[in-house]
DNA sequence: TGAAAGCATGAACAGTTGTTCATATGTTTG
DNA sequence: CAAACATATGAACAACTGTTCATGCTTTCA
């Protein structure tokens, strides 16, 4: 996974002032790297409509899934992926479990996303 | 890319009311996919950290290869996906391109992804 | 104008990811 | 307990993605 590149663009040209600027201003490597995960799970279709669905009540996982128009086990893998990431919740209720939204940032998060591409 | 499953749960019980509560809040098959294209953009340490390194200042193309020790060719790589997504912009000085981030949603998508990670 | 610096880009390859298919687990009901 | 329903999961396969390598483009300067 962490390779050294040994090209650098060594000899060239360097803005020092900017880049300690831009240095001091990093977060750890790990914490990128979660936050890039985050990301990676609002990256795709299903679960951005998976997250969709569950934005205002709760739903079976037969539910979304005639929603969506795709097969339960689909979305059942995705709904793992979503709950391992903790943005979704369950709750069992005999037969069936009910997934919802886990927290409040699941909506912020979404609603910002809209709003860059409402420019 | 759209395929219609044929096995969807038909026979099972549903929950009407829930189910169309979530249906009419469903924003357009195409808006979601675009909401998921952007997401997919965050979705990778080296555009996180790119748009990072951005943050509070511009940088040149070595600049950014250098702080994060990869090739110049991967970053401008990755520059012209951000580029293209609207989330970084740049402007031309003599031989060297400087970049900046493109607006203030990009802090803000970051910014929540942050919040969600410090729970 | 020719060389060098800085950046962009196309092809290729490895690694990752989402769906399908088959099957397993868990729960209720007759 | 057996059957049916609801969901979960493992394996496999196709499609996608990020990096590398090689090379092209643009600008500056001697």
């Amino acid at each position: 996974m962490a390779n050294q590149p040994i090209e650098t663009c060594e000899a060239q040209v360097v803005h020092k002032d900017q880049l300690s600027k831009a240095a001091e201003n990093m977060p750890d490597e790990e914490i990128l790297y979660d936050l890039a995960e985050l990301f990676k799970i609002f990256g795709d279709s299903t679960r951005i409509k998976i997250l969709y669905a569950l934005y205002e009540t709760e739903l079976c996982v037969c539910d979304i899934a005639q929603l969506l128009n795709m097969t339960q086990s689909a979305i059942s893998h995705q709904l793992r992926i979503l709950k391992q990431s903790k943005l979704v919740k369950y709750r069992r209720d005999g037969k069936t479990v009910f997934y919802g939204l886990d927290d409040d940032h699941v909506h912020a998060i979404i609603q910002m996303g809209m709003m860059h591409l409402s420019d």
